[in-house]
DNA sequence: AAGTGGTCTAGACCACATA
DNA sequence: ATGTGGTCTAGACCACTTC
């Protein structure tokens, strides 16, 4: 044996304020320094991981950009409540739905494990002749049906399906497969009979077609998601930062 | 007079490595520094600016964010050569059809200032009587319309509009108005006849509405553009960065 | 007034690229 | 071998928040 770590990743040769991050976002997780309080103070840090000022900076900063950790000149750096505003992320389900009070569910179609096709096995990286898990929910609010999502996820990646509850993204958090970065495409269709009967809504009404493959921080993809929105209850917001197109 | 400077933004008190990266963007975009080529490396930047190399470094950091600026370990750190793929921004319009070897082309339907309605002058936050430009285009890509756009500009942002060209970022360029951040809101919706006969696409067609509200470095408003795309020609791209929502 | 984050310096060593 | 970016330190002063 080696030594500690059960991470995939190595850490012994990451830089110190990668290994500072990594050991504060699990205290975070943890519970440990519990939502919406504040950290030790930018100085104590320094004395507690034994490292200068700068590098606990550089680490908070990645926590930061990852959305854990915010800071307020002359008061201190916080834990963020509830993960909030999604940066470039949908809007999104259940944010909007609760912001109207609406009472949100989801309803499994399909739960099922089987080898992946071969359009899967390309986008999804896998060897050939890998298992997948395919996970199909209507998603509910109101009582009204408002969005179909087909997932694909490497089969390795989840715990066991039986069990997975309404969130996909905490079910891969417990292997360690939390998505972190991704792509999105999204487009405007016609909603066929299937869609337009699931969603109850008629044929041909405008719906919004999403496709999305995330990938874990080395790069791995994790979960191939395609999805519909009934067009006339969802708006899909996305933050926009620079390199401007000059179009 | 108080000394040089003619933009709006006070450049007195910021933090130098501000300072340093509106200094180094100027050079830049003067072409002092031409595209594809490297920066004097970051020890000479020090003393040529008179900084340390921790804030040189801060400094270039924001235009790597920006997209202007890349770096190679062991190498240098470069201008990019032509401002490229757009993180979260639309896929997009002369991109794709250039990638496709499609002529595009754009044709004026309203160029006009006037007054801004109650709702503009909300939105881009303008004081009350202020004047704004409507600027409103339709996109076309071997020789059919793709896009309809409708931009509304604070008139003092825009030099002269009856000479303005396809590129309504360069204008907005020229007085110092890039915009760098920005919200866009996508929405699928079926064609009304205006737009259809404009798309000539039936009446009834899925479309992608988007709204977007740019803003300027120091958050003010710039450009409130509204759009319709064509659904079944095109799709928007954007990529994820952390935080996700667990959903 | 005391504590916090925001900025800055001068100097150091390492890892990588290039010749 | 030299030069480049990547990381790190220890200490400093400023601006802001909180009491």
């Amino acid at each position: 044996m080696k030594s500690a770590s059960a991470h995939s990743s190595e850490h012994s040769n990451s830089p110190i304020y990668i290994k500072l991050a990594h050991r504060l976002r699990q205290q975070i997780e943890d519970g440990a320094i519990s939502a919406g309080e504040a950290l030790p103070s930018e100085r104590d840090l320094c004395k507690i991981m034994g490292a200068s000022r700068v590098t606990v900076r550089k680490a908070t900063e990645l926590l930061i950009e990852e959305g854990l950790l915010s800071r307020r000149q002359g008061s201190g750096t916080y834990v963020t409540p509830r993960i909030q505003a999604p940066g470039s992320f949908l809007s999104s389900f259940s944010e909007d739905a609760e912001a109207r009070g609406e009472a949100t569910d989801t309803i499994w179609i399909m739960k099922a494990i089987g080898s992946a096709t071969e359009e899967e096995t390309r986008i999804l990286e896998l060897p050939k002749g890998a298992d997948v898990a395919r996970l199909s929910r209507v998603r509910m609010a109101g009582g009204e049906p408002l969005a179909i999502e087909n997932a694909v996820v490497p089969a390795d990646m989840l715990p066991d399906i039986t069990h997975l509850g309404n969130s996909l993204y905490q079910a891969l958090d417990q292997r360690g497969n939390r998505p972190v970065t991704g792509q999105q495409k999204i487009r405007a269709a016609l909603a066929g009979s299937t869609e337009a009967s699931l969603l109850s809504i008629p044929e041909n009404s405008e719906i919004l077609r999403i496709e999305r493959l995330t990938r874990r921080a080395d790069g791995r993809p994790v979960e191939l998601t395609r999805s519909a929105y009934r067009g006339e209850r969802y708006e899909f917001v996305s933050e926009l930062r620079g390199p401007f197109v000059v179009l």
